[in-house]
DNA sequence: GCTTAATTGGACGTTTTTTGTCCCGGTGCT
DNA sequence: AGCACCGGGACAAAAAACGTCCAATTAAGC
């Protein structure tokens, strides 16, 4: 059933919007039993106009029956709502769930497809999707969109489809080498998706586990510096979210780190930063690139994550408190949600 | 899945047809591999603007990648198209059901639901909805719709809501008393809708199996003439058809006339005029009320219809030529498409 | 290499649809 | 009988859809 959704909405973007008005509308109209057309409108939130439209639509589909002292459910229209029961259930559980994490964090937006990263190939997939279309629609003309690595990052990246406003779009990493493999690389990923979405690309090659020295003569470097300050220029950054210790351990963070890591309760790990439960940073990647206040002050800032196993994680960035786009599924996004209550 | 489209398609009745002709579209750009916008246009039948506006969309949406050169499926586009196949399929089954019977009988509308009523009391429901839909987007204002009775015409009935247009409308049996039980008459079905639809009804009241002098002089009644003038100025009838073995014995038609309805082949029952195969008359019942010449010159001929062991006899009444709708079920409709065939 | 036919995307006036806002004649409740 | 609310008609304004051009660009054929 969800699938057939899924491949609906591709088709039909606002299929669900529409139904779910609708579903509103006729809802309203049952509890009420016999109601009148301005009363309605008031509590629906539409104005009378609209309102008018669409129950002239319920009227023909025979959904309602309007007489002069008002309207009711007929027939069909009570066995429609039965039905559509369960449908809508799915449908507004979903929105519901996104529009719960949205307003509690404070964030512009949430996405949530259905499904668990964790055991479903396919969903991570769906939040590929998910972040290039949110992408797609976010990007102005000719800006810079910083991006860092991971294998979700990467399903961003395929998904990405050549749009008009991305052709003058400069895809650059976050930050330098963070010691992942190479197809998982921000740089990989930042070229990748400059070839999808027909855009241009600027890298960042710092090698990893540098001394102090060594970062500070390359600081020196004229054209890092600038492609640094060309980094910071980005208005949106598309970013991974990791949990702190599997992050640590695959990028070899040496353990005397590791262990105070563990020892501070680190949960999350975003574009380099470890974050604690409660969104304070606990450490910082020795790489260069975007720094923190970068992020503070950015336009869109999307985290890309899903998985049962993330939604700690995800629930100690969004704390932080400087994610405006949460794109996840729905197994996360459970996660995040029973965190709240406990 | 069939079931959540037919739930679909209440709260949004054109949902089937954009999906559609949005796979159309896709398909067709998939098939050309890189083909334009007017080409496109001219093969799928469309302007270039609202192909234009189409194409937009789907670039919108990431399924097509379109350059200087004109414009190609995108990975996205050609997973949605597989993930599509099999819901098309079932889509197109029946609308491509419906065309073929449409245009090979002349028809202006043919409405399929899925199932059979034979099986199944659903599909049958299923199919009164539809012909009360049907009916509410036909009717005019102050029109007179003869019906006439069985068990599909009483869901019909049942299914009708009541809609503007209708309110000055006059529900009139098609013919006199045929010999039913009295909640499948037509008389009782024309009450029925007057009042689920809010409008008017009269009624034609003729005893069965009269003399033929008894008719005469019921004739001569100038209450009964002028009721008879009035149905016969409909401009919308809406009929069952019916097996005519079943029928004759239904309506205890005399074994001499049953003898010679079997050795001429009879097939098909409507409105009380027997057809063969070929769709000729071969009998019509002894009562009164509309005659096959009215039919002929009506506006609206509109015949329900469902089930697989009806399918012979909808063929004969379609093939007789002068129906303008039908509405069948899928079972019937893939009996009469293969009598087509055979 | 040049021509030619086809492509996209922009522009603009026209037509259709949607929307906001009245008001009128009823209906039902008090 | 009064009153508050009802549906529905009407109409102008705003918005969206549409038909129809045209300019810049590209691919392919010659």
């Amino acid at each position: 059933m969800r699938e057939i959704l899924d491949i609906q909405k591709q088709l039909l973007p606002d299929l669900v919007d529409t139904m779910k008005k609708r579903y509103t509308i006729l809802h309203h109209i049952m509890v009420s039993g016999l109601v009148g057309r301005r009363t309605l409108a008031m509590s629906v939130g539409a104005t009378e106009r609209v309102l008018r439209a669409e129950v002239d639509f319920l009227k023909e589909q025979g959904l309602i029956e309007v007489e002069a002292s008002g309207m009711r459910i007929s027939g069909a229209g009570r066995e429609l709502l039965e039905q559509l029961e369960p449908l809508v259930k799915d449908l507004f559980g979903l929105t519901e769930l996104e529009e719960r994490i949205r307003s509690h964090f404070g964030l512009k937006q949430v996405i949530i497809v259905p499904g668990d990263s964790d055991v479903s190939p396919h969903t991570k997939k769906e939040l590929g999707r998910a972040g290039a279309s949110v992408l797609r629609k976010l990007v102005g003309e000719d800006e810079t969109i910083a991006v860092t690595g991971g294998s979700t990052m990467a399903e961003v990246a395929y998904h990405l489809t050549p749009a008009t406003p991305m052709k003058g779009c400069w895809f650059v990493p976050a930050r330098g080498g963070l010691g992942e493999s190479v197809e998982l690389q921000a740089n990989t990923i930042a070229s990748t998706m400059a070839k999808k979405a027909g855009g241009r690309y600027r890298l960042l090659h710092v090698p990893d586990h540098l001394g102090e020295e060594a970062y500070q003569s390359l600081m020196q470097d004229s054209h890092i510096a600038e492609i640094i300050t060309f980094i910071r220029g980005a208005r949106i950054v598309v970013h991974g979210i990791g949990e702190a210790m599997v992050m640590a351990r695959r990028r070899k963070v040496d353990p005397e780190t590791t262990e105070s890591l563990r020892r501070d309760g680190a949960l999350a790990e975003a574009f380099g930063y470890y974050f604690d439960r409660d969104g304070n940073i606990l450490h910082k990647m020795p790489t260069i690139g975007l720094r923190i206040e970068d992020i503070h002050s950015m336009d869109h800032v999307i985290g890309i994550a899903g998985g049962k196993s993330k939604g700690e994680s995800i629930a100690s960035v969004l704390k932080h408190g400087h994610e405006d786009v949460l794109v996840t599924d729905e197994a996360a996004a459970w996660e995040v949600v029973n965190r709240l209550l406990s």
